[in-house]
DNA sequence: CTAATAGTGTCTGTTAGACACTATCTA
DNA sequence: TAGATAGTGTCTAACAGACACTATTAG
């Protein structure tokens, strides 16, 4: 039988079914969406904060995000977020991160947040503004540094940092393994001059993990320059990813068959000019 | 100044703020989760789903899942989502899979569904039940298989299969590169015996992806097989995450550093007897 | 005995990593 | 010319993959 015409216990096919049903009033949470701007520049990870307004964590730098309407989805309310704050609407790479569901986690009420990576290259940012729920908006420079290890627990050291501000929190995050799942401890440093809102140190750790996981794997830093690029500036965009300098010789080795070349001799500040690329996602096409 | 002291632009303390914050009535969508439980039995992924008693989708297989309750975390509701369909509370590991946020992915209303990932030994099950919105619990062995690939996209199959029940669900998933994503395009075969409810084939599709890349840089494979195990069993877990043969010499070569051998001779069923190991979260431990 | 799984050793081709050398451009 | 980046070649140690050999157990 057609599934249209199939009749439940109480008598009713679909249509009948939908025509009547009436969602339960019990109380919903409210959903929002983070966003993540990532871009590369001056040999470092930048990502856009936003200060906020209001109560709670006023004058606290925060992820740009807002609710996620009844009649978009996700993406759209992530793409929407990203054209109020920078009119960006080409050339950004959207990725889900994680949604963070804990029930305490915005002291005015239940909230989920579905947290988003985006990737763009630099050279695409044009202004950035606050919104309507920020009193500022900036870039931050991104480190997470190794502090230290040992048999109980790695611990690393999360820095975001504006200088024109004069700004520069920190977080300690220490992380454990507690089964088969790894579990971050992560507080404010003292020395932090000021705390991000939110669990947003959370969503940021978790996105360095994630861009330094497929950095190695998927071509994910060819979102972080420009179309057309040197394999120097892919390389730099590697090492601030990973974290770690790459020797040039095997860097060059191991992206040959990702990047197809495009021109030569375009200059991209000073000394030798440099040999043209773009990604080629068929690979091996020499 | 102290945080809980600033005043905001209506004069009022954080806890002034939030005594009198009222959130808006803008409708809400519904937050539920599902729960992708799968096991591994008889060299063979297997996949617990349930058949839903009404509309929409009525009889048709589904993922089990429920609503996220008002006062409970995202992973609580998934706990609680497992402990109704099988008694399970130990011994299995959850992974959050992806957020699904389409306008139209439920006919009755806008939900958002946080999918999970499940692992657990097979031996762990005890009894499978079906809940109150379900007709029949069933578990399903789960196979993607390549069809062909050439320079547009790759296909493969998806298939799910009862052998009791005689029941056999086909899909078909095309994978293009679109930009830097891939995008799929996942469709009922005409050989299918039946429809997944909603989007869970896509869910169903990710999870496998998923899986199958976790497999060979962490340690989920042990997820899946029991506290003890020998290094057979271990390496059917592989080769089925993988959908491919491995060489056992080398297989042991890759594992040894992950694992640690805890007793000896314990038989299996039959044949000559094996070594029992454990996981080894340390490793060089040997 | 045979069949099937368990356990290990070895050979080879590929590759990751270290390093050295040359070229080109600016200041 | 000095200094910096660009571009490439080579050596070696490590490793993945193929394969061969032996051991142990059930039937």
């Amino acid at each position: 039988m057609e599934q249209n015409q199939l009749r439940n216990k109480q008598g009713l096919t679909e249509e009948e079914f939908l025509a009547q049903y009436k969602p339960s009033d019990y109380p919903r949470p409210s959903v929002t969406v983070d966003m993540l701007l990532f871009t590369i520049e001056n040999n470092a990870l930048k990502l856009l904060l936003i200060r906020r307004k209001n109560h709670p964590y006023m004058h606290c730098w925060a992820l740009p995000g807002g609710f996620v309407g009844i009649e978009e989805s996700i993406e759209q309310a992530v793409y929407r977020e990203l054209a109020e704050e920078t009119n960006l609407t080409q050339d950004v790479y959207f990725e889900q991160l994680y949604t963070f569901g804990e029930v305490n986690r915005d002291p005015r009420m239940r909230v989920i947040t579905c947290a988003y990576i985006s990737l763009t290259p630099s050279s695409n940012i044009k202004n950035t503004r606050a919104g309507d729920d920020a009193e500022d908006a900036a870039w931050f420079t991104v480190e997470l540094v190794e502090a230290y290890q040992n048999q109980q627990e790695n611990c690393y050291e999360l820095t975001l940092c504006n200088a024109e501000k004069n700004l520069r929190l920190k977080y300690t995050v220490k992380e454990k393994a507690e089964g088969m799942r790894k579990v971050y401890d992560i507080a404010v440093n003292p020395a932090s001059g000021g705390k991000l809102a939110f669990d947003h140190a959370h969503s940021i750790h978790m996105a360095l993990q994630r861009m330094k996981n497929k950095v190695n794997y998927t071509p994910i830093a060819f979102c972080l320059v420009p179309k057309q690029f040197t394999l120097g500036q892919l390389q730099k965009v590697y090492e601030v990813l990973l974290g770690e300098k790459l020797d040039r010789a095997n860097f060059r080795k191991a992206v040959r068959h990702m990047v197809r070349q495009v021109g030569q001799g375009t200059a991209q500040g000073s000394r030798r000019q440099a040999m043209l690329f773009e990604y080629n996602p068929l690979g091996h096409t020499d």
